[in-house]
DNA sequence: AAATTATGTTATGGGCAATAACATTCGACA
DNA sequence: TGTCGAATGTTATTGCCCATAACATAATTT
């Protein structure tokens, strides 16, 4: 019964995102949001008029996965999609969006401490480091 | 255009995954296999007569998702499933099994490679254990 | 012997990502 | 100024991975 994968990185990364993520979501859900849908409302409540596109481009979210995410925020009365030129649709918030986006936060804040918390501290500073410069961040 | 969930280290664990992962797939795709599939070879590579029900519990894959993917590893000729109790199934790789399970190691360590040479020498040593102590492995 | 647990299977659905094709609009440039 | 390429949003479709429920069968426990 051995693991013949547990000394690569990528193996462990891939490991330990899949169960990073499964809890979030656990998390989340009992707000009504996805994982998806909690990033972005954290988005859009930072950069008030940003574009589908642009917001696309910040979480690696293409342009047609991310028309039905926003029309599902819309029609939830948290985000408006005003047209900012005659093909782009600036985003922001409502008030409820504003709200819900603060209790989202809220559980992202509690998440992040509890992940953090259960590195070794010797650790800790090391890691967002390492993560970044696995990440190709947006400029790829 | 400003992220601000940056700062958080389960937020960059998704995105870092995310992309590790689709890399990866990308890169094992050529050998007509998917990263599931790739993982399990190593595995029963190294764990002969493994049990279907065990091979899911170290890899977190639940019994009910595993069977297409065994059954599929064993309609294309690369893996055998001999009875081994009256319900336990014990997996065995075929010849050719072995031989794409290789290749698929080689592309492994080749990924393996790429992903920590891009980290940071003074921050290596300190992403799998802060990974694994993310992880709840398997005993949670 | 009976009750509980374990294994494998089938069916179904959700979440996230990728691609192709399309219509519209903006911008660059001759 | 008119044209062409690029950008934006949309629809439709697909693939991969994970989750749950229900079931039949076999092993284990009591």
């Amino acid at each position: 019964m051995r693991d013949p994968l547990l000394q690569y990185p990528g193996y462990i990364l891939r490991r330990a995102s899949t169960a990073a993520m499964a809890e979030f979501a656990s998390r989340i859900v009992v707000l009504g949001l996805r994982t998806s849908e909690a990033t972005i409302l954290q988005i859009v409540a930072e950069n008030p008029g940003i574009s589908q596109s642009a917001l696309g481009r910040m979480l690696d979210i293409q342009r047609a996965n991310m028309t039905p995410i926003a029309a599902r925020l819309e029609a939830r009365g948290l985000m408006r999609r005003l047209p900012s030129d005659g093909r782009s649709l600036g985003l922001e918030l409502t008030e409820e969006g504003h709200l819900l986006a603060e209790k989202a936060r809220a559980v992202i804040d509690a998440f992040e401490t509890d992940l953090t918390n259960r590195i070794p501290p010797e650790h800790r500073d090391h890691l967002m480091p390492a993560l970044l410069a696995l990440w190709p961040s947006t400029d790829g």
